[in-house]
DNA sequence: ACCTGAACACCGTTCAAGT
DNA sequence: ACCTGAACACCGTTCAAGT
């Protein structure tokens, strides 16, 4: 009992680092995320971390690393469609279905700038599709830029009336307030109601409205495509 | 020489606050906003300007208060015009064009969840634009959403290999180390040439490619309209 | 009413030192 | 090769105290 083995731990790896990274996130957010936490959470301590991590910022990019992995693993299982803007539309959804699981995603996404092999890698299957649909390389590049992080599955909403903040009440009362400088967005609140407040994805983007605007970009393509 | 007064400061404000950090901010980008920064600049203590800002969060809001009240300046002083599309498109490059003075702009816009009045006013007049070209309140509303940042004047790029981020060698390199991986994204990049690295508006978002988009759908949306 | 000094809890990160 | 302890510079924030 006296020189009892300590657990023998499972050493440290990158892969776990950021597994555990991902879970943190996963149950707390992304602010959670802290080396500290991620050194509590493996029994180790953060300093430790270093060894398999360059720096913080590196473990965000390993992140975005595991999280597009997943994505891509996803997709691929899709079965192969003809339609090019049908596969694109279920390719696209299909990443959407996978952020959903991780709603620190979309944040995070947008935080990074360094270009990394799997996003590289997700977006090529998309001119791939596009080419096949008999898009220009031209036009498909256009195409990635209109989507933007649509492509992967999100978008960015600035403003949403109905859920856009952890404090609805807080808004309803400031627009209630500004109700008779702001008519038109007043009219539109009062009629379009709004009694659907779905599932959301980090910020106030429904599924409805993300189709609905999807499907407008991929319309509008598909017109300058057959020209 | 003794007693000299030293020199009787102006008293701090809210207003003074916000204009030194969006001064900081301009000059040295959003993470170089800290509160001891900003006392440095006003020649007073970091906590004084809890006197004036409830916290960070409240600091971040009023900047962008203090921006989005720029903005709408600018597009009020716009010369009315009758068709609603051209006029949307204006107001919103014109707002694209404010924010291209303010680099940081993007990154805490998309960072707020919480509802500002000048920037529900902002939108207010664009509903104002799409009522009077004949929008539903509806599609109004699902206008509103496909712009989502784009009403505003900016788009988020999570992928743009020309431009992407401050180390574009490192990119360029692991391309061509994945280039057979992407064969799609590898012809296009090809032929696209990309000889036009303009103006980016913090992320890789140049202004061909922002009205290409926001035309699209523009266009898309004129379609449902006179249906 | 307005501002400050000292202090606290929390970051990411370094580096020499341990096994 | 892998991990740790102690320490550093930097955050936002509090609170009692000054004028």
């Amino acid at each position: 009992m006296a020189s009892q083995a300590p657990a023998p731990r499972t050493p440290l790896s990158r892969d776990r680092v950021l597994r555990a990274a991902v879970q943190i996130a996963d149950a707390d957010g992304l602010d959670a995320v802290t080396m500290r936490r991620i050194g509590e959470a493996l029994g180790a301590e953060a300093m430790s971390l270093y060894y398999h991590v360059a720096n913080k910022n590196d473990l965000l990019d390993g992140i975005v690393d595991v999280l597009i992995d997943e994505l891509n693993e996803a997709v691929d299982r899709l079965v192969v469609v003809k339609d090019w803007k049908a596969a694109m539309r279920h390719r696209i959804l299909t990443a959407r279905a996978v952020l959903l699981r991780h709603p620190w995603a979309p944040r995070l996404l947008e935080s990074r700038t360094t270009m990394r092999p799997a996003v590289v890698i997700y977006h090529d299957r998309l001119v791939g599709l596009m080419r096949s649909g008999g898009f220009s390389y031209d036009l498909a590049h256009h195409a990635l830029h209109a989507l933007g992080s649509r492509a992967l599955g999100f978008s960015q909403e600035l403003f949403d009336p109905a859920n856009a903040n952890p404090n609805p009440d807080a808004d309803a009362r400031m627009l209630a307030e500004l109700a008779e400088q702001v008519p038109n967005l007043a009219g539109m609140l009062a009629e379009v109601a709004h009694d659907d407040p779905d599932s959301t994805i980090g910020w106030c983007d429904d599924q409805q409205e993300f189709e609905f605007a999807l499907d407008l970009i991929l319309d509008g393509l598909a017109r300058l495509a057959s020209r």
